[in-house]
RNA sequence: GCCCCCAUCGUCUAGUGGCCCAGGACGAAGCCCUCUCAAGGCUUAAACCGGGAUUCGAAUUCCCGUGGGGGCACCA
């Protein structure tokens, strides 16, 4: 790879939510730019105003920041070379578009809408490639001058050669040979002034010195396009990196608006909002989504500082990949693990505030070594750790009677916990395992059967952390007190 | 319909002509550990799309099929 500091950009539309792919390319562009020392950009191309939704780019950038992708030009920060923000940039494209009709390499076009569309009806009609009929491309030029001049509405068009072929290259795929007259006179800049994508991305990239340019794959079809474009002016090319598609985990074409609605019921989505409101984390996301395109031998898991000593644009792969959100559990799971605990307690207090627990640090730090390898979400906390903020639980009656006993039996092996429980001086693990397990041994119940009643007791659920590092937190006041409580509810059980 | 791209276990991938009867990871199965659930340890099953060609030798190069994906806008 090259040790020149590479200036990479992300540059989404803000059409709607940001999403999966967005920030793979960002995190490859980030990576590549701290690589080299380079600079990573962010770029909004929202030069499509009927597309355009509000909010979207406060997304992206929330997004981004959410994700650790701090970018170092873009348009809240500024930067020598903006404006970043396309519509803010309209005079530097008019001058463009213009550079390249003097030079011959594009012309004014007056075909109307209507009409356009017409001719495209009647070339499918006729099995034909849909293209522009070339109608104004043969205009004289002191003739489309005076009709500009006379304030005709017009656009403006990319003169593609007839002839030939255009070889562009990819970095991940090689040479592209493209048969010129399978391309379209393109619209360079549209009726409303603004350009399209095909002028713009081109013209920014150029002008903010952009070295290497990623981006999906769907950009392969008019690449050759773009090729020329930067021929035209003369420029010298960036190096492309098309980077592949995710499908749907079925492998079976791109996620569809019905495959997200799907994933998200499965607490899952390809929505960086939603990934975050879903429990994942930062590092899982990335970690996740960078082993989708790029290929390591061994070693997965790694920081974001890890990939950045490893990434290498050599070993990115071109071939589509399916979204796998069982590995991204697996990933989130293993990063979750890897925070400190000061880092995860951090990370987990909003969850339970949010549920209107009271959330004393102190109890918060000691529960996490109990918690932390059986969290796949951070939300999962809460499965794992309410009862531990509570006053007191409430257990499902069914849930207080060991398997193989009723309910009679359960209340006198939770009557006679209590009596051992209460007869200890503390309720520190060491003290309370072995003369529990001594009555486990006596009574001929079983373990599951004893630590089942009493796990149910004081936790309130079938699952959850070790009992008695969970009983020694919540203290001995509150356990003898839910211990009670079980027993009262056992009582009513059989006594109705 | 036309154009372009891609093709290794179910999935993500390693592999750049001999180190490969193909390695890792997720997932699956089994065993161990175990107070539940996890985590952890060990083990197992699981792939070079098909056919030609080049070569002493091909997962790796070339061609043809097939399959999959993407694109054919005054959207990006």
């Amino acid at each position: 790879m090259s040790i020149k500091p590479a200036r990479t950009r992300i540059a989404p539309s803000p059409t709607g939510h940001m999403h999966l792919g967005t920030a793979r390319t960002a995190l490859y562009d980030y990576l590549l730019a701290k690589k080299t020392g380079g600079q990573f950009i962010l770029r909004i191309e929202d030069t499509d105003l009927k597309r355009t939704v509000p909010g979207a780019e406060q997304e992206i950038m929330d997004g981004l920041l959410w994700l650790g992708l701090e970018y170092d030009e873009g348009p809240d920060l500024g930067g020598k070379y903006g404006p970043y923000r396309q519509t803010e940039r309209r005079e530097i494209y008019t001058q463009h578009a213009k550079i390249l009709i003097d030079s011959g390499h594009a012309y004014p076009c007056f075909c109307m809408p209507e009409k356009l569309e017409k001719t495209r009806q009647a070339q499918m009609k006729r099995k034909e490639n849909p293209h522009y009929d070339g109608t104004c491309r043969v205009l004289a030029p002191d003739e489309a001058a005076k009709r500009m001049a006379n304030g005709e509405a017009y656009i403006v068009r990319f003169k593609m050669p007839k002839e030939g072929v255009t070889v562009a290259r990819d970095h991940l795929r090689g040479d592209i040979i493209t048969e010129n007259k399978q391309l379209n006179d393109y619209v360079l800049l549209k009726s409303d002034g603004l350009p399209t994508y095909h002028l713009a991305a081109i013209v920014d990239d150029h002008e903010m010195q952009i070295t290497h340019v990623l981006r999906g794959s769907e950009w392969l079809g008019t690449f050759p396009l773009h090729v020329n474009i930067v021929r035209a002016f003369g420029w010298e090319e960036p190096i492309w990196i098309h980077l592949s598609v995710f499908l749907k985990p079925s492998g079976k074409g791109k996620m569809s608006k019905r495959e997200t609605a799907a994933a998200i019921k499965d607490g899952y989505s390809i929505f960086i909002k939603d990934m975050q409101e879903l429990g994942f984390t930062p590092e899982g996301v990335l970690n996740w989504s960078a082993l989708m395109g790029w290929g390591v031998a061994e070693d997965e898991v790694m920081t974001v500082d890890q990939m950045i000593e490893r990434f290498n644009i050599d070993s990115l792969t071109a071939s589509p990949a399916a979204i796998n959100f069982q590995k991204l559990d697996h990933f989130n799971a293993t990063h979750i693990r890897l925070f400190t605990t000061e880092d995860l307690a951090a990370r987990l207090k909003p969850y339970f505030t949010r549920e209107g627990l009271n959330v004393n640090d102190e109890v918060l730090l000691k529960i996490i070594p109990l918690i932390r390898e059986r969290l796949v979400t951070l939300d999962d906390c809460l499965a794992f750790g309410t009862f531990f903020f509570r006053e007191d639980v409430t257990p499902n009656p069914e849930d207080l009677i060991a398997k193989g006993l009723d309910a009679k039996q359960s209340a006198q092996i939770a009557q006679r916990v209590y009596q051992i429980l209460a007869e200890q001086p503390d309720i520190s693990h060491e003290r309370c395992e072995s003369p529990l397990r001594a009555y486990v041994e006596e009574s001929g119940f079983n373990v599951n059967q004893v630590f089942g009643i009493l796990r149910v007791a004081i936790t309130g659920q079938k699952v959850s952390p070790p009992l008695f590092e969970s009983m020694e937190i919540i203290g001995r006041e509150k356990c003898l007190q839910r211990i009670k409580n079980a027993i009262e509810i056992l009582e009513k059980m059989f006594n109705k």
